[in-house]
DNA sequence: TTCTTATATTTGACCAATTCCAATATAGAG
DNA sequence: CTCTATATTGGAATTGGTCAAATATAAGAA
């Protein structure tokens, strides 16, 4: 098993109590807000500043050690499920599921003509109401 | 031709000025943000608050008359053209561009299961760096 | 172990996009 | 032309988040 720590050192960012709390929340959790990560967060380490949450995320994201899903109308929430799948969101709540990946390997929608962009990737929302 | 008053009446609307231009300014260009769109209509008509452009563009938004591209990290943007289409968006500028759908008719993707939510639509949006 | 220094965290100010509210103006029905 | 429901205005407030300076701390070197 991989430990947080571990985890943290193998993409050269110090380890610290917050994140080490941060990667062992968003474990148990997925698409938690940045607020709830810090009341997690603080839950098990005693005190995190709501700008060191922001912060951290940022660290935590920029390493790739965990997504941040980034819906427009709600605020960003932060999972670490590491294989392709999309997201079915409640335009009402904006509570969050994941969908698995219809295409097995490779994005599963397609781009014909670039127009000049380098792009990165396809992010497919379903909205609905749950 | 239908005019942006027939346009208006038709979906049980008040014709205004301030609505009347907005309709005719994004009949011009597209993805414009509700700042640009309140100042391209001042150009046109004189004057309207910022906070009327807001409330104006919500009811046209609920009368189907514009759509609202909403993309986390960047004002909402609307637009009129009425065939479905995905973005294709910058991360860097915000810069967006319409790609055609690659589906003829009906969604480009599709949604095993549904897990209790009443799914409304798709969204496809393709990030990048323009 | 202790020192050092680069990197994290804290605190507090600040910002942009948007919404809410009460007051005023106006479209359109009668 | 009048009346009333609906739009617009102006101002304040909210939300989610960033920025910058001061302080604290992880972890490599002595």
């Amino acid at each position: 098993m991989t430990t947080a720590s571990t985890l943290l050192r193998e993409q050269g960012l110090r380890v610290t109590a917050a994140r080490v709390a941060a990667l062992d929340v968003l474990d148990t959790a997925a698409h938690l807000s940045t607020d709830e990560i810090a009341t997690a967060v603080r839950e098990r380490i005693g005190s995190v500043s709501v700008q060191a949450t922001y912060h951290l995320l940022d660290a935590l994201t920029a390493a790739g050690l965990v997504h941040r899903v980034d819906l427009a109308g709600f605020p960003a929430r932060y999972e670490r499920r590491a294989t392709a799948h999309h997201h079915l969101a409640c335009r009402g709540c904006g509570h969050l599921v994941d969908v698995d990946c219809s295409a097995e390997d490779g994005p599963c929608v397609h781009l014909a003509d670039r127009q000049g962009f380098a792009v990165e990737r396809a992010e497919v929302i379903f909205w609905g109401l749950c």
